[in-house]
DNA sequence: CTGAAAGCGCTAACAG
DNA sequence: CTGTTAGCGCTTTCAG
C-alpha cells in the first residue's frame, strides 16, 4: 500500500497534523525548515494522497462531472475543451461518464457513478434524462447544467437560441434570393427543432413564403436522416435551397443530392447547422450556422461556479450563447 | 446534507451495519423484514451512498479510469465505447479525463485526478506520457495499459499490429497491380510509423521495388498532413497508389489530388488506415485498413481484470487485435 | 508554529 | 440474523 500521512510523520518525527498543513499548502502555519523535511520524505516515500479521505472529510472536492451521451455527436469533442479548458484555468478537474442515452439504466449507473462522489458540479452534454434520472439528479443537492440543449421548464441550460439558428439560416438563404427553401432531417417536436422549425417559419413568413409540408422532411439529425430527406425531395425538386439539422445530415443531403445528378451549389444550395470541422473537409467546403461549442463550455463551467456562489433565486438560468454563419462553397445566388 | 446510513438505522431503530448490509445487499445477513423497513426509509430519506466513504474503508473501487489525449481523434469514441461496454458488462463504471498530451504539467493534473483515487484500473488512450508521469503511473501501483499505441519496452499495451497495417495496405496496393505506391502523413520515427513503415517497405521488397524516398511523406496524420504530402507528389506524380496515415489524412489526400486535376480512383487510388466512418461519408468511398477500436477497448478491460487477478509475471503483455481490409470506392487495378 | 484529539460515512470483524 | 466496536486517511478545531 502507499504511504500515508503517518508514515511521513513518523518518519519526520512530527505530528500528522502538521504534515497535513504543509502537503495542502496551509502556509503561515508551518516553517518552511519542516515543510522541507516534510516534502522530502514524502517524495522519497513516493507518498500519493487519498482523495476519498480529503472528500470525506472535506465533504466537496474539485472536480466536475461531465455526462455525455454516447451517441456520436461530432461537437462534443468541442464543448468538452471548452469545459476542460475553463475547469483547469479556475484549478478544478474534470472527469467525463459515457451513458447511452437510449437507455434508463445506463443512464442511471452514469449518474450515480458522479453523483455518488462530492462532485462540485454536473454538467449534461446533450442527453435526454429520464424522469426518474431526473429526479435523482434534483436530489441530489449537487449544481448541474444542461448544454446543447433547452428545455421549456425552468431546468439550467446553456445552448444557442435555436430559433436564431432556424431563422438565421432560412433568412441567409432569402437573401441569395431563394424563395423555395427545405428543412432537412430535424425532430420536429423536442425542443431544439421545434425552436428551429418555428424560426425557419418565420424569416419564410416575414417574405410571404408559406412552406409546403414536403419541404419540411424530419428527421434524426443524422447523415441518413440527410440521405433519406434528400431522396424525399427528389432529383426534380422544386427547391432550391436546403438548411440541414447538423452537418452530418448536411453531408448526407450533399452526397445524396450528387447521386441524383444534381450538383451542389449549381443545382441546389445547402447549409448546414453546426459548423464543426466536418464542413471543411468535405467538397464543397459546406456554410453553416455555427454553433460555438467550445464557448457552451466554459459557460457551464461558469454556470457551476455560480451556483455554488449564489443564491438560485439570482441565477439566470438559461443562457444563449451566439451563433454565426461561416459562409463557404456550398451556397450561392439563386436568379 | 444527504441523509446517512446512521440516519435511517435511528429511524428503522437498528444498528447501523445492519444498514450497512442491506443496502450492500450481503445477503444471508438479514432478515427480508428488516430489508424492507430500510429500504423505505432510505427511499424516504432520499439517501445516496457516500462512495468516497466506501472507497476509503475498501481501499478499491469498482471504477476504471481512461485517460484519453484531448487531440480530436475520430477513433476515441469507438475504443471508449468498447470500454464502457465490456465495463458496464461486468459491473465497472468507467470514468474518462481528457489530457492535452502537450503539456507535461495537464497531463499530470489528468493523471493525478485518477490516481489519487482507489480507482481499480487506467487506460491510456494514444497519450504519449512524459517521463516523469510514467513514473508517477508505475509509482501507484494501480494496473495500467495502454490502448491504440505500441512501444518497444515493456510497457503493456493492446494495439493493431502495425507492421502487418503497413504490410496489408501495400500489398492489396502490389495485388491492383500498383508498383509505385507512396506512403504519405505517416510519424516516421515514433513505434507506430516505424513499423508501418517497415510493413511497407517488407511487402514492397518481396516483389522487388524499393521505394524513393520522395515516395514516403512524413507528417503527423492530419487532415492537413495528408494534404501537404498530397501537394508534394504532385499533379504529375509517378505515383498511382497512395497509403495515407490516417482516414483523416486520407480524406487531405483525396481533395488534395482532386484540387491537382487527378482522379481518384481512376488516376490514383488511395487506401486510408483507420476505416472509421468518415471512410463512407467521403465520395468516393475509402478503401481502408480497418482497426477493431471497440475491440481494443474490450480487451484493454480484460486486461485490467487479468493484472489484478494474476501475478505480474505470467501477464501476456502487448497484445495485437487483427485488422481487416474494407474494400471500397478509391482504389482499383492498375495496368 | 505544532501536537492531540475528534470525526467525516462507511464496512468488517467479532460477539452474541 | 443483528449490535458493538474499531478504523480507513485525512483535516480541523483546540490547546499550548
Amino acid at each position: 500500500m502507499s504511504a500515508t500521512i503517518k508514515d511521513i510523520a513518523r518518519k519526520v518525527g512530527v505530528a500528522p497534523s502538521t504534515v497535513s498543513r504543509v502537503l495542502s499548502n496551509k502556509s503561515k502555519y508551518y516553517t518552511s525548515e519542516t515543510a522541507e523535511k516534510v516534502k522530502e520524505a514524502a517524495r522519497e516515500l513516493g507518498y500519493k494522497k487519498n482523495q476519498a479521505a480529503v472528500e470525506l472529510v472535506k465533504k466537496q472536492s474539485n472536480v466536475i462531472a461531465a455526462v455525455v451521451s454516447s451517441v456520436k455527436t461530432n461537437f462534443a469533442g468541442q464543448i468538452i475543451d471548452g469545459i476542460q479548458a475553463e475547469a483547469s484555468k479556475n484549478g478544478y478537474n474534470l472527469i467525463v461518464v459515457y451513458s447511452n442515452s437510449a437507455s434508463a439504466e445506463e443512464q442511471k449507473k452514469a449518474l450515480l457513478t458522479v453523483i455518488e462522489r462530492p462532485v462540485m458540479g454536473i454538467l449534461l452534454l446533450s442527453i435526454a434524462l429520464s424522469d426518474d434520472n431526473l429526479e435523482l439528479l434534483k436530489e441530489s443537492d449537487i449544481p448541474y447544467c444542461f448544454l446543447s440543449m433547452g428545455f421549456d421548464d425552468d431546468r439550467p441550460f446553456v445552448s444557442s437560441d435555436d430559433l436564431e439558428i432556424g431563422y438565421e439560416a432560412t433568412n441567409f438563404l432569402i437573401e441569395k434570393g431563394h424563395r423555395k427553401i427545405g428543412l432537412a432531417a430535424i425532430d420536429k417536436y423536442p425542443y431544439t427543432g421545434r425552436l428551429r422549425l418555428a424560426g425557419y417559419k418565420k424569416a419564410l413568413s416575414e417574405v410571404n413564403i408559406i412552406p409546403k409540408d414536403s419541404w419540411i422532411q424530419s428527421g434524426d439529425y443524422s447523415y441518413n436522416a440527410g440521405k433519406l430527406a434528400m431522396n424525399a425531395y427528389g432529383k426534380n425538386t422544386e427547391l432550391t435551397g436546403i438548411i440541414a439539422a447538423s452537418d452530418m445530415a448536411a453531408i448526407g443531403v450533399l452526397n445524396q443530392a450528387r447521386n441524383l445528378g444534381l450538383s451542389v451549389p449549381k443545382d441546389l444550395s445547402i447549409i448546414s447547422i453546426d459548423g464543426t470541422e466536418m464542413c471543411q473537409i468535405v467538397q464543397p467546403q459546406l456554410t453553416s450556422v455555427s454553433q460555438d461549442f467550445y464557448q457552451m463550455g466554459v459557460v457551464g463551467v461558469r454556470r457551476i461556479e455560480e451556483s455554488l456562489a449564489k443564491e438560485p433565486e439570482i441565477l439566470d438560468n438559461q443562457q444563449m450563447v451566439p451563433v454565426h454563419i461561416n459562409e463557404r462553397e456550398s451556397t450561392q445566388i439563386q436568379n
